[in-house]
DNA sequence: ATCATATGTTGCAGTCAACAACAAATCTCG
DNA sequence: CGAGATTTGTTGTTGACTGCAACATATGAT
């Protein structure tokens, strides 16, 4: 199982070795043998060994203003292992090459028109995905080992999107779902890095969470935040369950009545005041089950959840504080992405450089 | 941070194999040889440096029944590494002395009446926890990096429990959750080892659950079931909020209780049928919520719950299917544990051993 | 009784990481 | 401006571990 051997431990180290430069960025030889903890000399031999492949460049010489001999400084190159990643949404599907180190190397986007989205993935990412190590997809719903068990936002049962992907593309495809892939991204390369746990809210035609501990999805797949019981026996969801927080949030369905509801509620709207407060309530209510669930310290709100929290986030942290032990509150940070509308194709990409340099090892 | 190295290596191998063990068993060098993906020799080498060191016994000659060479047998020396285990309940403590390979060598139990659990640690376990090499406490409750943030059955907030056991036994204790030290239990030595995401209930003075997902229990402490919010603005909780399913389950408090309602509702009483039936339907909506957040496998009802999921199962499922979507649903096994009321004392050891295995790499 | 089979053992070779000594390149202080 | 201090890269050596292959051992089958 373990398959331990003298040969798998230096690919565990030159993968290590990867994983930090991508990860952190250029860093000097010094800075790396600190980091993996390993010799100089060992780090040295990686390096050659990876610079010989083409995955690492070295730029010798660089003045580093203190004293001592200046480090060779140890980059990746972006083009030694892209990334494909691809975002779908009800409306359009978008794409991004992404390079080793986390460089955007081509970025595509397609409105969609109530066409297929797996008809449009070869024309919008343009061939490019045959070349890269990995393709992964991300769609917002319930994905479970490539198939996607429930998506409202794309109204999917149980399609095999993996399956359709790779016979429309001739390749292997990853599924993961927007909001762990935003909760990645976010993680990864956005601001919520010292988060352990931390919960992405992604609110689309359908509302889902992603968590992700220590940087790490757990298997399992997305949490349908959208079909929390919020009212027992209340209004009828499309899921056939009743009382599902989408279903009791009727007001709001997609980003553009969000802004209008902001705006008419800045304009005095009282309906719209009220709206926007109830609709903060349920949110709230339903996040108190999810945090009572799985206990994070850091929630982000995405997608158009953005703007609701924004505009009430009074009433979603008293409901939430109605609604869960007050340790769980304590540590709880509640905060907006930094990645805006980015955040999930690139934790799509940086899923793929998980298994990228999983495979190197 | 990875601090790979060749002594690194064969630590790392050396704990695989002990770890293998213990986890399945005597096992032939020609098993092991497979299970660890190593070489013969090395598994030899392996072995016979464990059995120096006295953590490994080898029997010789065993006849296999079949061709070839019979194999030489390796298994663990209980008392080459124990573990002490505790757990700790409003009315009585229990405690346990395991040894490597899971046998369990030392067992006692002491009532409390009233006493402060920590106070009756040193007599329960007889001083043998100084010498085992990590002791465990369970405790029914939210844990959080040893301490009880918030225990509905003892009362507890914020209480330093890993500090106060220490300074009253003169050791390190590591604190885990009741539900969770359970779940390990019934994966690791009972009967759910194919759950991938094992979610069991355990029902004391307060209810709580606890999430294994392969095997491993992920940080962040427990689920306080008892606190999902299922009735909003419903009767007051001892924990302060409204409408906690502790407070709404009123009925029944305790194991006693439940016998006396399910010995009533079998006689004809038809309150207490009616009251089985409302709380599996309480039980069945909180479930609800904590399925869709954390997507299980297989949910095991522990404590009293057993009773109450025997006799009103019906109640619970259906509550549960009008909360939860039908995939999530689908994969879902609920059934009783196997390891009754020694699941969270044999898996408060699988933790400690655990981290034993882990010291070893 | 002999062969086939399965397993443990031994010696050897390959590889890798730590270590130490040395070289290189910069800064600092007198 | 120069010598020492400082930091970092390089090289050769050493120790250790694993894989491999050949051999030894013990049993069942024919």
């Amino acid at each position: 199982m373990a398959r331990t051997g003298t040969e798998e431990l230096r690919r565990r180290n030159r993968a290590a070795l990867v994983e930090q430069l991508h990860r952190h960025g250029p860093q000097t030889r010094a800075e790396l043998t600190e980091a993996l903890g390993l010799n100089r000399s060992t780090i040295g031999a990686l390096a050659a060994d990876l610079a010989e492949a083409g995955y690492v460049q070295e730029t010798t010489g660089r003045s580093t203003g203190s004293a001592g001999r200046p480090s060779t400084l140890a980059e990746c190159v972006p083009k030694a292992a892209t990334v494909t990643a691809v975002e779908i949404r009800v409306d359009r599907v978008r794409f991004a090459l992404v390079g080793l180190g986390g460089e955007v190397l081509e970025r595509a986007e397609t409105a969609l028109d109530g066409a297929d989205p797996v008809d449009a993935i070869e024309v919008v990412t343009g061939g490019t995905a045959r070349d890269a190590l990995e393709a992964v997809a991300a769609v917002p719903g319930l994905v479970d080992a490539g198939e996607v068990a429930h998506s409202t936002e794309l109204g999917w049962a149980g399609r095999d999107l993996a399956g359709d992907l790779a016979s429309a593309t001739g390749r292997e495809w990853q599924v993961v779902d927007t909001a762990t892939a935003a909760a990645v991204g976010e993680w990864s390369r956005g601001d919520a890095h010292e988060a352990t746990k931390l919960l992405y809210l992604h609110g689309g035609r359908g509302l889902t969470a992603g968590l992700v501990v220590d940087g790490l999805a757990p298997r399992g797949g997305s949490i349908q935040l959208g079909h929390i019981v919020v009212q027992p026996g209340g209004r009828e969801c499309a899921c056939g369950l009743r009382g599902c927080l989408e279903a009791e949030m009727e007001v709001f369905g997609y980003a553009e009545d969000i802004e209008y509801a902001t705006l008419a509620a800045g304009m005095g709207d009282a309906a719209a005041r009220d709206g926007l407060r109830r609709s903060g309530e349920d949110l709230g209510r339903a996040l108190g089950a999810v945090v009572t669930a799985t206990g994070p310290d850091e929630i982000l709100f995405g997608g158009w959840l953005r703007e609701l929290y924004l505009s009430a986030a009074a009433p979603v942290r008293s409901a939430l504080a109605e609604t869960t032990l007050p340790h769980l509150r304590s540590r709880l940070r509640l905060r907006t992405p930094v990645l805006g509308d980015e955040g999930a194709l690139i934790g799509a990409a940086e899923t793929g450089f998980a298994t990228v340099v999983d495979r190197m090892r």
